[in-house]
DNA sequence: CCTCCTATTAAGACCTGGTGCTAACCTAAA
DNA sequence: TTTAGGTTAGCACCAGGTCTTAATAGGAGG
């Protein structure tokens, strides 16, 4: 029609990152052809079916997302003393690190190290109310980061931690993180809770 | 047929949380059962088809993955002028709460400043140097939050910028982060990115 | 014993969103 | 004009269901 065919598969492809879940029927009438040539556009393309994609979204997304979100501690717990120190084991995944660089998101190494610090505190609601981070070096894709949490002060309930986050040995990051454990009443009206 | 019909359905449940993705002939060789029976007990379970159940564990995790992991962005960008300011609003969805008090995790607000403050270098790489976080008050289940990024000081390849995220004009995070942008050559060595 | 009831199973028609194949069609260039 | 590339249509088939109806098994109660 009125575009090319290598442009409409372009289009094709951009609607399907948009929205992975359109069927063929839709895609077709998108882009103004028939479900015929979306069909073949997809076997060029090499786009399984609606049900196959699903299927991939589904499985991949199913336990990783368990590891990011779901538990309570983000990274592998590994050994744990409540009230003093902490362990936990990061692997990284190509879905942490950024498209280009392969360089893992600054986020991943702050959110394992605020949950191990909020698990030293081990108290039914502990938050973060300030922390100070460094990062030292880029972590990258395949890495294993091993972060240690200490409580190096209490000040009633302030916990003041300590995170050191190693590849290989190598301090890639630093945290120091204040927690304050709450009592149930606090909870929801925590306007003090400034370190 | 040795076991009673609501063993043979708790059986069933316990069966599709281990893996949801079992079809009902999987299930009926599983429980020693006609295919038509495994329909009747999700019927009565309240359990959708395979399909079914596939699509909602993709669309539930697609969204929320892009927005903890896909984009670039976290949160969802509506300004920005690089090189002085950004801004992004996150919707707090209920996997990003703590379970027992959907207090929002920390490191959603580190994550959304962050990733704002690497938008306004705009640098192939630019990477979290180091930061310094304040939370101000708990930001819990369906807020929406709006943090405003601004460039403050400019040295050479180090970029601080001020981050406030508000929830309903109340200021309940605040974050100082240090970027440092990149030379392609330096990608990988960057032994010296401490601020 | 037979009858009633419940649970289970089987059989058949239909649905969606495809696959794979063949045949026809249109247009534009050689 | 012939030929080739791209597009479309039609048909049979598939998985993994749906919904409905009907047949069967196995007690418990009379």
């Amino acid at each position: 029609m009125g575009i090319t065919r290598n442009s409409r598969r372009d289009e094709l492809q951009s609607l399907l990152t948009q929205d992975p879940f359109l069927t063929d029927l839709q895609l077709a009438e998108a882009l103004g052809v028939s479900v015929a040539t979306i069909r073949l556009d997809r076997m060029a393309l090499d786009i399984p079916e609606l049900r196959e994609r699903t299927k991939i979204i589904a499985s991949k997304t199913y336990t990783k997302l368990k590891s990011i979100q779901g538990s309570e501690v983000i990274g592998e717990l590994i050994d744990i003393e409540v009230g003093a120190y902490a362990i936990s084991i990061l692997s990284v995944l190509d879905d942490m690190v950024l498209e280009r660089t392969k360089i893992l998101r600054g986020h991943h190494l702050f959110a394992q190290g605020n949950s191990l610090a909020v698990a030293i505190v081990n108290w039914h609601t502990a938050l973060t109310a300030s922390a100070k981070l460094r990062y030292h070096r880029p972590v990258t894709l395949s890495d294993r980061v091993i972060a240690k949490a200490s409580l190096i002060v209490k000040d009633k309930n302030h916990y003041t931690i300590q995170v050191e986050s190693r590849v290989q040995q190598e301090l890639v990051f630093q945290g120091e993180f204040v927690v304050v454990a709450l009592n149930e009443k606090e909870e929801g009206d925590s306007h003090k809770n400034r370190s």
